[in-house]
DNA sequence: CTAGCTGCAAAGCGTTTGCACGATG
DNA sequence: CATCGTGCAAACGCTTTGCAGCTAG
């Protein structure tokens, strides 16, 4: 078991059930670094177990995201990212010109979920936030026409 | 005329033609205030013009978008909502509880936009944000239980 | 035994694309 | 007249859902 047993308790207190599948799951999404798509999840899961189904990874995202585990995050391409919550929180500036994915800390935007809590007493889900705009490769470019 | 004349000489500029289908998308957008969906455009412009199509409204809005003159929004819903830029910039709150959404003024973020250019010389979008989180009444109640 | 979970298949939905016709400059 | 834009219809891809069978508490 290892760094596992602990969610897998969680699962179990929460009523849902600890199954083979979700634990692959959970496994897959916690042990890549950055973001997973539901596809890069089935993909890695079929060389252990060809019979995984997306429809079973749809369904154990929405679990552990309503358990705040993992998060969800739509960076403007088809299909949804996902990632495991709890390591240092980050954020992404994505380049709608050339589409590259810049790391923003998250110290940047420490203020703000603290004013916004003070002002609206929303508790805002600052784990993973994607930011779009023009990079700084992109914006000199298009000044140089 | 009037109000759009403007952006119809923005749009050929831009190498567009100002067709009737663009100006009326591009009224419709204008003038609703909030967010608006393809479907609501598609609706709004049915009723003096039956037979607009979708992938009409789609295709103007991808103009549009590049010329910077609306934004558009992944709220979490299935469809994306597209909104005029350039009135007072705001942003959203939206509680994954309740789904309701609350009004954020843009000063709150106005530091941070200004970060990110410093330091990484990135120009952020900020002209239209949404924000996941809970809200103060689905907070309250959670903590009630 | 009862409830929950899975895989499969099919549907659902917003969005995109191919194409021929029409409009525009 | 050459280019761009449109409507129509079909395709597309991600995601969701219905269902029967299986599994676990």
């Amino acid at each position: 078991m290892s760094c596992e047993s602990a969610t897998a308790l969680a699962l179990k207190e929460s009523g849902h059930r600890p199954t083979p599948q979700r634990l692959m799951i959970l496994s897959a999404v916690r042990h890549t670094p950055g973001h997973v798509t539901v596809v890069q999840i089935v993909e890695q899961i079929k060389e252990s177990y060809p019979f995984i189904d997306p429809s079973t990874v749809y369904r154990t995202l929405a679990v552990l995201k309503e358990m705040r585990l993992v998060s969800e995050t739509d960076m403007g391409a088809a299909e949804a990212v996902y990632e495991w919550i709890g390591q240092a929180r980050h954020h992404h500036l994505i380049c709608r010109m050339c589409e590259g994915v810049t790391l923003l800390e998250d110290s940047h935007l420490d203020g703000v979920s603290a004013h916004i809590r003070q002002n609206h007493g929303f508790e805002a889900d600052f784990d993973h936030f994607a930011i779009f705009g023009v990079c700084k490769k992109c914006g000199e470019e298009a000044d140089n026409e």
